[in-house]
Formats: structure tokens, C-alpha cells, sequence
DNA sequence: TCTGGGGTCCTAGGACCC
DNA sequence: TCTGGGGTCCTAGGACCC
């Protein structure tokens, strides 16, 4: 039998801000998506005043207001600083781990005696807290799946935020309790459908027969029904390169003029390729889109898209923001005012495994130097030091980011101070 | 006024080949 | 008069995740 266990951070960005600022402990907090649109955190006080996961931010003002919860916009530098952190340490005391999320990570524990898996988690948990301040939940079974639900437990219902479903005597017991859409994989429409078809509970998913699943939903649900059953079928994935990278934003306020949307696209073109470099690895192609905002419902909406393959693979931040800026003038329409766009490099292959072109000349080597220097000079003195003219200086697109805290490990002038 | 951003995998259908 | 079938590859779109 597999062992895999799954660890979660306890709501991972309201734990960030509380590390360097104390007095947040105890207290109702939340963070906000991007542009504050969307409620992404909240600390177990701010569950209990019940509100929800995901909601818009702007429906629950009133709520917040008079329980007075603290509100942050969300500070990715410094969660992903925290993240990196956290894996970091988990990898110091087992390597084989799968990187799920930014506070996530599946562990392997193939390796490992049964009996004492529990002992393992603990001092995981432990060495975490010790090393970096997050606290964080542990689950243990026999498949992805059931860690997931494992964690639930332990999070929920265990005091040393630990559970081992292996343990478990009662585990169909535990599974009858488990709503068909809260399983992994499974959502809103599947978890509909589902319920229509009478099947409400993980414990009934799992007692379905799987051909049925296949013929009426597909291979995905088939396997989630097998891992119920504790036969693992979702393996662990120890890879870290990325298959495709994107970078898009909504804008701050609708926008008309071509001129805006061509600097915003020049800029999350730049971003994209960033992490294109940072990971080693070149594009082939790229998708380029650019929306209206579909919650104003009396506004004319518009939506499209285009892609475009290169001749050779490339990483030239120059070459993608023309081609990126090329297609935005294609799919572009003078008549709508348009709230967001975005790009998303495809089909990446590692820099070093290049094939030359038979019929092209390739100079890439000397865009390679161009950019590892740009990089290099933006990475020690600061993000956009050096950037192309046709990412603008103006940013009237620019995303809303009203209650930012500060970037306590990623900038010197934001360390915190001791007097 | 205000509704995120960044990913993965699977499938169906068309183009193309012999 | 009768005009194939089987295979692969690619892409767009849809489902899901946090």
C-alpha cells in the first residue's frame, strides 16, 4: 500500500502578516486577491463571523466594518518568500516532495514504517513552526485523495494537527460525512450532477461501480473513485518546471485606448518572461487575450483571443512583447472598454536542449547575454530597473492595492526594526 | 465603485497521412 | 454503378485545483 501525506499551511497568508505583526493573534483578519477584488484568507475568528471563502470583497464591507477585522491586500512577494521558506525546511527533513501550491506540498512516504508515520509528521510540524513561525496541518493515507480529506480532519478536528487515515478503523464512517463536492477534484458541476444521479457523499462515490463513472463522466472521476478505495492512481509528481507561464491582470479601471492595453501586455509580457528565464526554459509560442468585465452586465461584452507559434524557441523579452503587442492589434476592437488581458507562454523546453534551424540564422546566443544581464541587474538592484520603453512609466491600468503590508523579507528598506 | 491569478489534465474533432 | 479505413498529431475548449 502507497503512503502519501499531505501538508497544509493554516490559512497560510493571514499566518504570514501575524508573523511580524503580533497583535493580529487572536484577532478576526483577512487578505484580498488581486486588485482587493476577492476575499482569499481569513483566520479561524473571521470564519466564525462567517465569512465565506472567495467572496468578493466589496459584498462584505459592512460585516467587516462593525467586527472591525483587520483587512490586507496580498503581499505576494513576501508569501512567496514565506512559502519558499516553508518548502525549504520540509525538504531538509524529506526530499521526495511535490510542491501542490504555494502552501501546499504532497511528501512520499513509501520509505517509511507504517507504525511510526505519525511520529514523522510531528516532528515536521514541529521543525516548521521552529524554523519558520507557519503552523501547519498534516494528513496521512494511502492515496492523494484521502490526504486531502485526512487534512481536512486533522485540521478541523485534531489538536496536534495530525491525522492518519491508515489508523482508521472507522474510515467509511469518516468519508459518509464528506459532501461529494468537497472530494479533490470534484466541484460544482460534477458535484451537481453527482447529486442528481444520487451519489451525495464520498462513502457513496466510493461504493459506485467505476464503469458507470467512466461512461458518464470520464477517466478523472474513475480514478478519484479508486482512490477513495485507497488505490492510488494520482502519483506523485517530483518535477518542478513548469509546462506553460502566464502573467495577467485585471486593470485598476476599465480601459478603452489601445496605447494602455498595449503597455499593460508589454509589462505582464516582461513578468512572463522573467519566470521563463528563471526556471531555464524557452517558449514556442504564445496566447494572448484581452476581456471586458463580465460582472457589468450592462456593458456590451467582447472577449477574444490568438496565438502565435515561433520559429525557434526564445526567451527574448523583445521578441515576445512585439509578437504579444502584434496580437493585441489583431484581436483588439475599438468599441468596448475593457477590463483585463493577459499572456501565457506555451509548450516550454529546457534552454539547453535547442535544436538549431535549418533555414534561420540563430543568433539567440547574443539575446541569451542581453537578457541574462538585464536579469541580472534587475534582480541586484531591484525589479524594473532596467525594463523596455514599451512598458510605460504611467500605469493608468495599474492594479488596486490598497492595504498592502510590508515586504518584511524581501526588501531592505522594509525589514522590520527592533528598538 | 468595487468580483484574482496562475496552473494542470483530458477530450472531441479536424487535418493529414498512407 | 460502385469512391476507404485506420492511424497520428494538433488545437480549442472545458473541467478541475489553490
Amino acid at each position: 500500500m502507497s503512503k502519501f501525506a499531505l501538508l497544509d499551511c493554516n490559512n497560510f497568508y493571514v499566518s504570514c502578516e501575524r508573523l511580524f505583526n503580533p497583535s493580529l493573534n487572536n484577532k478576526p483578519v483577512l487578505v484580498l486577491s488581486n486588485n482587493d477584488g476577492c476575499i482569499v484568507a481569513r483566520s479561524n475568528e473571521a470564519k466564525k463571523l462567517g465569512i465565506p471563502m472567495g467572496a468578493p470583497y466589496h459584498h462584505y464591507r459592512q460585516v467587516i466594518e462593525k467586527n472591525n477585522i483587520a483587512v490586507f491586500s496580498s503581499n505576494y512577494q513576501f508569501y512567496g518568500d514565506m512559502s519558499q521558506r516553508v518548502m525549504d525546511s520540509l525538504s531538509m527533513i524529506i526530499p521526495n516532495i511535490e510542491i501542490y501550491s504555494i502552501d501546499e506540498a504532497f511528501i512520499h512516504l513509501d520509505n517509511f514504517n507504517s507504525n511510526n508515520l505519525t511520529d514523522i509528521a510531528k516532528h515536521i510540524r514541529n521543525k516548521i513552526f521552529m524554523w519558520t513561525g507557519i503552523p501547519t496541518s498534516i494528513g496521512i493515507a494511502p492515496t492523494k485523495t484521502l490526504s486531502k480529506i485526512a487534512n481536512r480532519i486533522a485540521k478541523k478536528h485534531r489538536a496536534n494537527g495530525i491525522f492518519d487515515i491508515h489508523d482508521s478503523s472507522t474510515k467509511d464512517k469518516i468519508i459518509s460525512d464528506i459532501p461529494v463536492e468537497d472530494i479533490w477534484g470534484i466541484s460544482y458541476r460534477w458535484g451537481r450532477k453527482l447529486r442528481a444521479l444520487g451519489i451525495s457523499s464520498a462513502l457513496e462515490l466510493k461504493n459506485t461501480d467505476t464503469k458507470f463513472i467512466r461512461n458518464n463522466f470520464s477517466i478523472v472521476l474513475e480514478r478519484i473513485v479508486y482512490e477513495l478505495r485507497g488505490l492510488s492512481c494520482i502519483d506523485i509528481n517530483l518535477s518542478t518546471t513548469k509546462k506553460s507561464i502566464g502573467s495577467s491582470k485585471s486593470f485598476g479601471k476599465l480601459i478603452i485606448e489601445i496605447e494602455k492595453i498595449e503597455e499593460a501586455i508589454s509589462n505582464y509580457a516582461a513578468r512572463a518572461c522573467e519566470k521563463l528565464r528563471t526556471q531555464k526554459s524557452k517558449t514556442n509560442g504564445i496566447y494572448v487575450f484581452l476581456k471586458t468585465n463580465p460582472f457589468r452586465k450592462n456593458e456590451p461584452q467582447y472577449q477574444k483571443s490568438a496565438t502565435l507559434g515561433f520559429d525557434l524557441p526564445t526567451s527574448d523579452t523583445g521578441l515576445i512583447i512585439r509578437s504579444a503587442k502584434n496580437l493585441i492589434k489583431r484581436i483588439y476592437d475599438n468599441r468596448y472598454r475593457y477590463h483585463k488581458c493577459g499572456i501565457i507562454l506555451l509548450d516550454l523546453v529546457p534552454e539547453n536542449q535547442i535544436q538549431s534551424h535549418l533555414f534561420i540564422k540563430y543568433d539567440e546566443y547574443r539575446k541569451d547575454n542581453l537578457m541574462k544581464v538585464l536579469d541580472n541587474i534587475n534582480k541586484s538592484m531591484g525589479r524594473k530597473t532596467i525594463f523596455h520603453a514599451s512598458q510605460g512609466i504611467k500605469y493608468e491600468w495599474e492594479t488596486r492595492r490598497n492595504k498592502v503590508s510590508q515586504h518584511y523579507t524581501t526588501k531592505w528598506e522594509d525589514l522590520p526594526k527592533i528598538y
